[in-house]
DNA sequence: TTGTATGCGTTATCAC
DNA sequence: GTGATAACGCATACAA
């Protein structure tokens, strides 16, 4: 039983106790062979009776090469789509016998790149980023020094490396598709910030199934800017209130979902207005709400799954991309009206 | 730049670059004063000719005492309520010039020993814990040695040690009264299991503002075991379909809260079954929940401030409790029917 | 203003 | 089976 002040017990303490040298406590604590019984025990019982508890930052010291650690670098950890993934990059890191370090850049690429800095300084073994806008050439030279960083939910910009993405595009050219069979025309498309990768995919997507379907001019149905649920709610309204109002409305994450769904409960005849969500959420199927759905937490496993692989920097950078799927629940199945 | 296989550059040869000693090359990489501004820039520009960057593993240790991360153990990181909770603790560990460790025992008493145990292994500067049930005497070395835990949500267990909890009893009885003052008597509280402290809590104040209001017996309106959504679904679903349905449901937690909106939907007359929840979600604006509301993310911070602090031992352990609000939103104001 | 020497608590190499 | 002894990369009294 350790008292405060007093030097934790260390392995040398364990040795001496047990009457053996330093390498014979490593190997008996570290369950190594070649050692006999009788002095197994003696190391044993000196451990407990001191308290021992191995230090893992010598040992990684020790070790050299990275620590037991796994980086992320998140938009928002409290951000339901982030802690999925977190939660999926944790799995894996706990199979691999190392630990998750989560940090929220909240989209500013000047405190992502500190963050970079500060977590490659421990020496993770392996990085799983969320890029935000910003370039990640930086990061070149240390993948080229072994340690494998990857991207998820959005590509780096100035650098090959791995990612993990969804298929945007598909998802929306379902999503479209689906409003389009239901009868509807008048297709309003709001998102976040222009300068999110995912944004410009979706929206690109979404301008070209428009045109392949014959309505074209779409561009005059894109909203952007909506970065919160607030925003989104706002954005929509206008749209409603404005002299060409949309009949259905195709939100591009569950933030701008969030938003839309207020919008149409406060304005009148908003319940006829039809509604699709990019990403699931907790509770659309109580609300009813039709989403493009897919799989966060595998996408982070894949993703850990990546980073905890050493990374060989003569082989090309390996993309993975999951399928996306569409659920209908009601608001998406509305027909056009007015 | 570094090329794989290589070393990575050290400090050592920061300084051999620069034809200074190891000592100098620290100060100038730590910013410390006494250095004569011409050595300064060598030291700078050997170092990033070099790549170099510090090695916080070395550093750790050779500092001695903790490392500079700090320990959360939650019950599942996917959890919003978990999140929130990673999110105020994450950012006091920034303050703190730290970062956080989140991993995820599901309740699991047992994982959550080991995870303590591999924690403390890395030598956090301090530790959240949610506690699973099951005894926390062990830490009692590991707080006398000066590593501050802390528990949050629920408290430890055979153990004194800082506790940052909410007014449960506060929010069950504003949750009771208010449902009684619009006329219920047939109240039923369907909750988690009862090995979970909270649900303890909860069930107890339940009971008591029952008999408090004259409503003798309400025993009979618990039901527990709700561990997910899905549970708590069936749970409802019975009660409603029972020989003494009750007119108004107290969801114990968020996932409760889930399972009972899904069974109320499904019901003939469920919508005229009035419904509060502990626990604020996001959406319950829109679908109209009344609810028991409190600050997770706050929670999480000061459980961080105590967990950031050096633990005096021969101080008395702290207990923070937080304020629960109620918030109307409508299905807490439905009269009872039938 | 700059440098020397030692310690941090492990792991790993090799010899015995 | 067992044990000296040297890394690992940095911090820090202490000296110059």
């Amino acid at each position: 039983m350790s008292v405060q002040g007093a030097r934790r017990p260390t392995l040398a303490g364990v040795a001496e106790r047990a009457g053996v040298s330093l390498k014979t406590a490593s190997r008996v604590l570290n369950g190594e062979p070649n050692v006999a019984e009788a002095t197994r025990e003696r190391v044993r019982a000196a451990a407990t009776a001191l308290g021992f508890r191995r230090n893992a930052v010598a040992a990684d010291l020790a070790r050299g090469g990275a620590s037991r650690l796994l980086g992320f670098i998140s938009g928002d950890i409290a951000n339901p789509f982030y802690s999925a993934l977190a939660s999926g990059i944790e799995r894996v890191a706990r199979d691999n016998d190392m630990h998750l370090i989560t940090t929220s850049c909240e989209e500013d690429p000047e405190r992502e790149r500190l963050l970079t800095e500060e977590l490659l300084e421990r020496r993770v073994g392996g990085l799983v980023v969320t890029p935000a806008t910003g370039d990640h050439a930086l990061l070149a030279g240390e993948l080229a020094a072994g340690t494998p960083v990857v991207f998820v939910d959005r590509p780096a910009s100035g650098l090959e490396a791995d990612t993990v993405v969804i298929d945007n595009r598909g998802g929306i050219r379902a999503a479209v598709r689906h409003l389009s069979d239901h009868g509807h025309r008048r297709i309003a498309f709001v998102g976040d910030n222009p300068e999110v990768w995912t944004f410009r995919e979706r929206q690109a997507a979404f301008l070209a199934v428009m045109a392949e379907l014959g309505n074209e001019g779409a561009e005059r149905w894109v909203r952007s800017g909506a970065h919160d649920a607030g925003e989104a709610r706002s954005l929509v309204a206008a749209l409603l209130e404005g002299p060409e109002p949309p009949t259905a409305v195709l939100a591009e994450n569950n933030r701008v979902t969030a938003g839309a769904l207020r919008a149409l409960g406060d304005a009148p005849g908003g319940e006829d207005v039809a509604l699709v969500g990019f990403d699931d959420f907790d509770l659309a199927d109580v609300l009813g709400v039709t989403v493009v759905s897919y799989d966060a937490v595998e996408m982070g496993r894949r993703a850990a799954e990546l980073a905890t692989t050493p990374h060989d920097p003569s082989a090309p950078a390996r993309t993975v991309t999951l399928e996306t799927r569409l659920i209908p629940r009601g608001t998406g199945e509305r027909p056009p009206r007015g």
